[in-house]
DNA sequence: TAATGTATGTTACAATATAACAAGTCAAGA
DNA sequence: TCTTGACTTGTTATATTGTAACATACATTA
């Protein structure tokens, strides 16, 4: 399921604080799971949240080797991999980037909304869009197992002042 | 509007005839809006189609410069560029690749349904899945300009053979 | 502690994509 | 016809993104 619309989408918010919250979801799913939330793969996490919009691999991997990690591309992907395949970060094909997931824990089918003027990145609510991809694979006989749904617009703010 | 779902889509088809029905469209657009279908763009788009699925740039480059068109990577990059653009081809983005659109001229949001195991590449209709997320996007204030829907799963006939 | 599975470090490279500029083509108007 | 301007193509060079393969280190448990 999904939440209501975030309302922190594309709005001011305590960031410290929703980072905060997210890694405190991030290791209680992880001693639920029985994962092992190591070092790098924390700092990776951590390094997501703070930038607060998507990374590049390499963007990562500079912070992660500047701090004392390996320095070697498949150290990002590898910590960035993880992360995905456990449901606290997502990939953003459009723009070969990553970005920390703010529903962790939650089953739910992210749908991103990328600005292309400021490059901010929201994550919508999709369930209905889900349900709809959903229905029109059926159609076909087409099993879903994953999906990326993202789309490429203005945010309120660049809107506004563009329109200016 | 979105054509209602397409049999063809992971069925047996009379293939030669709609790869030359797909042209015959390119042809006509191409008139009406003027634009210019030039020998690598229109040879680009025969490729796309006649392989019948999708295919990386490297992949379209190779055939073009086998045969005496150009063989420098923005060759092939700039007439799928121009194909995508105009509505002719489509770019799935998980997979690097370039696919022809079975729909030109007609206004959609196509959504592709990838298979895992045999690679195929389906364009479901997806006007309801493109309605589903305009509504999630105006609940942030987002406005759409351009949506990749891709997803990854079995299609029916690797679904079966997988299921045995 | 030995055995096993998992994670990390490292080298080397593969695959994908674009910037920048030169040269050619074409169509419309002077 | 000529020339001008917009567009297209050719080409060189390089940037960016992503992985294969193998060695090493760490953790858990028998």
């Amino acid at each position: 399921m999904q939440d209501a619309p975030d309302s922190r989408a594309f709005a001011l918010h305590d960031h410290a604080h929703c980072a905060g919250d997210m890694m405190a979801r991030a290791e209680a799913l992880s001693r639920d799971k029985g994962l092992r939330l190591t070092p790098v793969r924390r700092r990776t996490l951590e390094i997501l949240l703070e930038a607060h919009r998507a990374l590049g691999a390499y963007d990562v991997l500079n912070r992660l080797s500047a701090e004392g990690y390996g320095n070697q591309p498949p150290v990002a992907y590898r910590a960035l991999e993880f992360l995905v395949e456990q449901g606290l970060a997502h990939r953003i094909r459009r723009l070969n980037a990553f970005t920390a997931c703010m529903h962790p824990g939650e089953a739910h089918a992210p749908a991103f909304l990328i600005c292309r003027l400021c490059d901010a990145v929201a994550e919508a609510p999709a369930a209905p869009v889900r349900a709809a991809l959903d229905h029109a694979a059926s159609d076909l006989g087409f099993v879903i197992e994953r999906s990326n749904i993202e789309a490429l617009g203005l945010c309120p703010a660049c809107r506004t002042g563009a329109a200016a």
